[in-house]
DNA sequence: CGGCGACTTGAGATCTTTCAAGCTGCGTGG
DNA sequence: CCACGCAGCTTGAAAGATCTCAAGTCGCCG
């Protein structure tokens, strides 16, 4: 995937959100930094190092993470293709969380000089990536109610839905059989359990709901088991996907 | 607590972390709205429903909540006086969560129709209100992380440092010793863990650090112990505290 | 005085982690 | 072409953390 299209999924987010005038989409369009491809395992942007660009993942998967003291991390945020992983960055440049390519990788680092050059020129643009990151922080509020109060299969069959849903919203794939090739270590990373329950749970999620999990794919067999197990209701997602409103998810 | 100097509690957080002009102060601090009186276990704001004004903490405790299908609550974020609640609200009106009064509360409801006017009269002030936000979802992360992978004892200790230090800056008590007449109830839903095992967990802290809940009060007698059973770093609040950077907490 | 909400305590059940070992697939170097 | 090593996955069994259920205490307010 090109920059090109990298930016064009990036605005594609951003009007599916927010109403912008053809030269506010014109100026978005010609966005560019420096592409960088960070291989498996690559931090991106580490905690509490000011940063002076924004990230656009172009290809692959990344996560915002915390480090605990004795080097456990909880992932906080996970970001596919199209997604600025980090504009909160702009407004507040020294992140308390770090990025992590959690599969090979390529980004765009947007310079917040040019992207503040942009907000000065359209200043809508400003309500319009703040809304980015409203949505951003209404996903992280379901992970930790997600994360305290639900147990292991749940809390892991939602975390499919939601992966499947804006893999589907961001026109990469079906909801039902994306490519997303963490490994179950970053998973468990992700929904604050260990790798083995992680395994034992995906084995049950398999038996329960069709779910596969292989060769970096994810393929869910029987949506609705996996929807309503996960108890899932997309509406804190934000995305209109084309055929239906967010209810019919359950 | 007036409406009046809640508003300038507001401003001043806005300042700590956006450098205002005069005329923007004047002009925030003309803002007003709606005072309401909230009892103990009001929801102010109901999940899933529109709202049109912002909620500014006048006095007492609200929470940010989300609710599970069987009705189990977690709790997201705490909002103490001079807190704009869902300021979130403004770019995006149509919550995930709700909010609730933890304890007797006031609070002033903004219409949002005043604040874009103020937003379009100054425009600097999106950046301000948007930097906010990014605060709160800076805590809101590490809130992610605290429960994925802190046990029960480090994850009360870290929101105990963390309400402290909380209610330091906005200079409404001292770290040690501050106001908040939370239930164990409820602090277990902040933390997902059940009301049994908060029980014990305070005991057991009690005991460490010398910690006392007690008539709506928290005491600290041993910060310090407590900070570092937490691993407490307060640099993710971004707040500047007279006397100290964020490290010296640990 | 009675009742209610909040707090406390005990004991057993359940979920999740830890530790340990073995398996599998794949890339690399001999 | 094979052997090796490594990373990721799988499985078992025991330990540990947390939850559930149940009962009882405490303090406040009507």
């Amino acid at each position: 995937m090109q920059t090109q299209s990298a930016v064009e999924l990036f605005i594609r987010r951003i009007c599916s959100r927010s109403l912008l005038t053809e030269q506010e989409i014109d100026a978005l369009s010609t966005l560019s930094g420096r592409m960088v491809v960070a291989p498996r395992g690559d931090d991106l942007v580490l905690p509490g190092h000011a940063v002076t660009y924004s990230t656009l993942v172009v290809r692959g998967l990344l996560a915002r993470f915390d480090q605990m003291a004795d080097g456990k991390r909880q992932i906080t945020a996970l970001h596919i293709p199209g997604d600025m992983a980090d504009l909160h960055s702009l407004p507040s440049p020294m992140p308390a969380w770090g990025i992590q390519a959690l599969v090979p990788s390529t980004v765009l680092q947007v310079p917040h000089s040019s992207l503040e050059r942009l907000l000065s020129a359209f200043p809508n643009l400003t309500l319009a990536f703040w809304r980015d990151t409203v949505v951003d922080a209404s996903v992280l509020a379901k992970w930790t109610a997600n994360i305290g109060r639900a147990d292991a299969m749940t809390r892991t069959a939602h975390l499919l839905c939601e992966l499947g849903v804006r893999m589907e919203a961001q026109g990469l794939a079906s909801r039902t059989n994306f490519p997303v090739a963490f490994t179950q270590a970053q998973l468990a990373d992700a929904l604050g359990l260990t790798t083995v329950h992680i395994n034992r749970t995906i084995a049950a999620l398999r038996v329960a709901c069709g779910l596969l999990i292989e060769k970096g794919r994810v393929g869910i067999q029987d949506w609705n088991r996996l929807a309503s197990h996960a108890n899932f209701d997309a509406s804190y997602l934000f995305v209109d996907l084309p055929d239906s409103a967010g209810q019919s998810y359950q």
